[in-house]
Formats: C-alpha cells, sequence, structure tokens
DNA sequence: CTGTATCCTAGGGGATACTG
DNA sequence: CAGTATCCCCTAGGATACAG
C-alpha cells in the first residue's frame, strides 16, 4: 500500500521484459555460437573450445552452466582417467536453435547492407561535425 | 604471408561471429523493446519513452542512433516550436521485426518451463554445497 | 582434461544538469 | 520536447594460477 501509480512502469509489459531477459543471454558474447556448435551434434568440453575459438576456458565454462541451468544444455561426466565431459542440446535447446536459426539467416542475409549503411551514417557524421 | 595458422580462429566463422556482433545488439538492454514499440506505427521521443518505461533519456537517444545507424529506423524532425522528432521502422527494420517476433514468442512460450528449471538447478546447486 | 578461484579492466548503463 | 555532456557504478569478460 506504498506506491500510487509507479510499481510497474507504463510500457513495461511484463512479456517484454522476461523476452528481454532471456535475449540479453542470448546476445551475450558466446551463448550463441555454443548452441550453433551443439547442434547437430554433443561437443566435450575441448573440442568445444577449439570449435568456437577465442573463448577462454572460463567464460565456456560460465556459458555451459547458464545454458545448462535454463535447460537448454546438458551435461555428462564420464568419470575415464582423464575426465572427459560431453555437452549436448536438451529436446528445450534444439527448439530453441530453430527460430535463432531463423533469426540466424535473417542476419546473414542482410549484414552486407546493414554494414554498408553503417559505413555511410558514419560518413555523414564526420563531414556533419568538421 | 605472416602468420601460420591463427589469423582467423578455429571454428571463428565469420559468419557465426557477424551473427553474434548483431545478437549483442538485440540481447542489449532496450534494442528489442525499442523496436517491438516502433512496429505498426512511428512513435515520437517521449512517446517512446513513455512506452518502453523505465529507460534513461540518454540510454533511449543511444539506442534509437544505433538502430538508425544499422538502416533500422528513420529519424524525422518536424521544426515545430517545441520540437518534434518522429521515428520509426525502415522496411529493413520491419523485416527483422519478423523474425525477432518469432524467437519472442518462442521465448513466451517456454519461459515458465525454463524459469521453473532454473530454479530447481538453483536448488540443487544449493543443497549439494551445504 | 575439466573446472574453480582471483584479480583486473573496459564499457554498458544509470542519474543529473544543461542547451536549442 | 529532444538531445548532449558529465560523472559514476557495476558487471561481463579476459588472464592467470591452481586443483581433482
Amino acid at each position: 500500500m506504498d506506491m500510487p501509480t509507479p510499481p510497474d512502469q507504463p510500457g513495461t509489459n511484463a512479456d517484454c521484459r522476461k523476452v528481454n531477459a532471456i535475449f540479453g543471454r542470448l546476445g551475450d558474447k558466446w551463448t550463441i555460437l555454443a548452441i550453433t556448435m551443439l547442434s547437430g551434434q554433443p561437443r566435450r568440453f575441448n573440442e568445444l573450445k577449439r570449435l568456437i575459438g577465442g573463448i577462454s576456458q572460463q567464460m565456456l565454462t560460465r556459458t555451459l552452466r547458464s545454458l545448462e541451468r535454463d535447460g537448454m544444455v546438458t551435461r555428462q561426466v564420464f568419470p575415464t582417467v582423464p575426465p572427459q565431459v560431453e555437452y549436448g542440446l536438451t529436446e528445450r535447446g534444439q527448439s530453441l536453435a530453430i527460430p535463432l536459426m531463423q533469426l540466424s539467416m535473417w542476419v546473414l542475409g542482410h549484414i552486407s547492407d546493414i554494414e554498408a549503411h553503417q559505413a555511410l551514417y558514419d560518413r555523414e557524421a564526420k563531414q556533419q561535425r568538421k
């Protein structure tokens, strides 16, 4: 019984919020790459690391943990002598991969146009201020 | 003729990189919300601000500038006495909105499952360590 | 091989005040 | 009303060292 009006901001539709939270995940530096590399076949930790390329051990661990927490990825440990851990997409992870790939395709199809537009924009901006 | 092997990291497919870069944009705190609010009809600055809710003036400006730079959004200034600026989606912006909405639908359809899985995961993790 | 613990930095993002 | 300029904080993410 405290807040008169702003308990929930105007257009802050709860749905939009949630969607955005997940997009934040997907948009982080490695998540999409990881999902992509896992679609099709399960992969071992270092195999993933090589495939992704440029990711630090720690970030790969973090990324995979988050995905595991979301139920997107399974983690199976084989207690062999040098321990092996295999990661794979869950059903949910695979179903996510579908709209994800569609969006990826859109980006790939438009990326050169976008980059051209950025270059143009930057050129105009530079001229304006000097 | 310099670099023997690592000029481009292993799996660092250039395509994946580019897709990821755009996803970083989409995943930032406000971009998706802004695109969503602009789909359907153009909006004025403060109108957008109200609709989105919780966004600072500066972040709205930055977000819109980025979208403009990418050619997703148009900006039209009406030199009225209190200046008015209207933002709208370009054709490219509208075409992006399509796969974006599909992904949003996926998230909305799975968000409760995901949250449940997270809660479960957190509970198990907590028990394990204490 | 896989994972955790530290430490550190760059930049995203908020608040506020000021301008045309 | 729309936008810029400052200042400041917090956290994503890298490097490194260590452990099972």
